[in-house]
DNA sequence: GCCGTTTTCGGCCCGACTGTTTTCAGTCG
């Protein structure tokens, strides 16, 4: 599947990187790779289904002959030669090094070269003993900086789920906000962008001239800061304690704002595309606007600045050059589905099985805090003992309580649902005679995860009383890769049979992944956003669910749960 | 190594901050 992808998006970073500390004046050719690996990593599709369906590896932009070649190759043989012979000119683990903050290809070759460093080990060991500070060009406060890098790699993990990563960025914009006198401020950088998982936070500010120290003051102090890694009248960066995240704050003049957004928003790949377009022009992008020589065209707003470039603007969730610009020139952009189309939440768990809130409760909360004109109960099936799962009789108990819900409150707000397992078999855990008197049934797998399970979806897909396939693929970012599905099968099923695929809205699985919501849009697949509740803090969940499904392109007609629930019903029907 | 509505050759985003330097190279985003 998307394991082609991963491998070659890795072995051309690495490329990249080999060139790099090569550096005999080949910048651009690792420049080159780079590009190559993200355009392959953001595909929707498997190079060798594009290789298959006699597509042009070369008519994906930042693929020319040479590496298209070099894919070709190694589907064929399964190495590619090239990275082979680059290898073997440094060290092995070498292309690690470069990850550690402050350690850049110049540095590592250096120490290469004066100390003869190859590991981490031997570069621990030379910082430590005092040989690194003896070179020219370095000093005490560069070994300890790299010593620190290194620290901080072993701690942190990567990078963290866009949910943490929103609740230390809100608190930071909270205690400035009090703290300090702001005109604007923004959370900027992959949060805004809405990415599943977040490395560094990014937040941008307007203020006056004279506020500035302060603020730069109050943020480098606030009690979160484990380390002040820069400081200056424009920029500071520090480290929090929590996560160990590195946390960017700018401040730019009120006519800068829209170009600051735009810049640090990124991504990066979408950036240098408009600064290209721009460049044609004989103008300028930076953070400060849109320049024609010394002239600013445009800057206080992003839309100004898209609008200069012949463009409308664009959402931050599609800014990653996968074809948002050339949709955009075309007018050809869609409508995405926001928040406030959400018309349900369609799976969720109470006290019967292993939720931790009564029926009422996630009743009354969601009646409080969200504007949905429904919510399906779905707890788990019998064979999710674990999870206190309920068999038919316990499960008709259920809906007669919900009945009685209803009738208090006077509407059919709560509707009839479940989650059934779908057993190794590929049959289901529940008769089809129970689950055709339910309202909506949602089937997952959660046993035998470490197998390709894409024949037991196929025939759960095939029962008439299947609504919807639940996290699709079983992944637990961080901990649990998901099993291997033919996800063409899945798509062809799932659109012969009338059966929606879910975007698990739970910040760890987050499952369709983005891509293959793409792709399930692409194929007339009808998609739901599920945010699989199991206390009252997750429903807010459905937030991240959009933005995820945003970054899929996603349209309001493109999810189910958008619709009032007699179109939901009329799904359900076409399908019996 | 990639790219092209000026180009098949000659470009390839650009500014802030740090540390170690006396004017700048390296790193980062």
């Amino acid at each position: 599947m998307s394991k082609y992808n991963r491998e070659l998006a890795k072995i051309f970073s690495d490329m990249a990187a080999i060139y790099e500390l090569q550096g005999n004046g080949d910048e651009y050719r690792a420049r080159a790779y780079e590009n190559a690996a993200r355009a392959i990593d953001n595909l929707p599709e498997d190079v060798s289904e594009i290789m298959e369906e006699e597509e042009k590896l070369e008519d994906i932009r930042n693929i020319g002959e040479s590496i298209a070649d070099k894919v070709r190759e190694y589907i064929k043989t399964g190495k590619i030669e090239k990275y082979e012979e680059l290898k073997k000119t440094i060290p092995e683990d070498f292309v690690d090094l470069l990850e550690i903050e402050g350690v850049g290809p110049e540095t590592l070759k250096t120490l290469q070269k004066e100390l003869n460093i190859k590991t981490k080990e031997d570069l621990v060991e030379a910082l430590e003993s005092g040989e690194v500070e003896e070179i020219k060009g370095f000093g005490e406060k560069t070994v300890q900086n790299i010593l620190d890098g290194i620290a901080q790699r072993e701690s942190a993990g990567d990078r963290i789920l866009l949910a943490d990563a929103v609740e230390i960025a809100g608190e930071i914009v909270e205690n400035l906000k009090e703290a300090c006198d702001l005109d604007e401020i923004e959370v900027v950088g992959s949060i805004r962008r809405r990415r599943t998982t977040i490395g560094d936070i990014d937040i941008l500010v307007t203020a006056k001239e004279s506020e500035r120290e302060k603020i730069m003051d109050h943020f480098t102090d606030m009690d979160i800061v484990k380390k002040v890694v820069a400081k200056g009248k424009k920029k500071s960066t520090v480290q929090t304690k929590a996560e160990d995240r590195d946390v960017d704050l700018r401040i730019f003049e009120e006519g800068e704002f829209g170009a600051a957004m735009l810049y640090f928003t990124g991504s990066k790949a979408h950036n240098v595309h408009l600064r290209k377009m721009a460049q044609e022009k004989d103008w300028k992008i930076n953070e400060y606007g849109l320049f024609s020589g010394d002239k600013k065209l445009a800057g206080k707003t992003e839309e100004s600045i898209y609008s200069r470039l012949g463009l409308p603007w664009i959402p931050p969730e599609m800014r990653e050059d996968n074809g948002e610009i050339e949709a955009a020139e075309k007018d050809e952009l869609p409508d995405l589905v926001s928040f406030d189309d959400i018309h349900g939440d369609l799976h969720m768990h109470s006290t019967w099985s292993d939720g931790n809130n009564s029926i009422e409760e996630l009743v009354e909360f969601v009646r409080e805090n969200f504007d949905y004109d429904y919510i399906v109960i779905t707890d788990h099936s019998k064979s999710q003992t674990q999870a206190g799962g309920l068999d038919e009789d316990e499960l008709g108990e259920q809906y007669e309580e919900i009945e009685k819900l209803n009738d208090k409150i006077g509407s059919d707000f709560i509707k009839k649902g479940v989650e059934v397992d779908i057993l190794p078999d590929g049959s289901l855990d529940l008769s089809d005679d129970f689950l055709k008197e339910c309202d909506w049934v949602v089937a997952s797998v959660h046993r035998r995860m470490n197998q390709d399970n894409t024949d037991r979806i196929l025939s759960a897909m095939d029962n008439p009383y299947v609504n919807a396939i639940g996290h699709p693929f079983g992944r637990l970012i961080g901990k649990r890769q998901g099993y291997s599905l033919d996800f063409e099968k899945i798509l062809d099923k799932a659109s012969e049979t009338g059966t929606a695929l879910e975007i698990n809205a739970q910040p760890a699985r987050m499952d369709l992944e983005v891509r293959r919501v793409r792709a399930a849009i692409d194929a007339g697949v009808m998609l739901v956003i599920g945010t699989d509740t199991h206390n009252l803090g997750s429903f807010i969940n459905m937030r991240f669910g959009v933005g995820h499904a945003r970054r899929g392109w996603a349209t309001a007609d493109d999810i189910l749960n958008t619709r009032k629930w007699k179109e939901v019903q009329k799904f359900v029907e076409q399908k019996r």
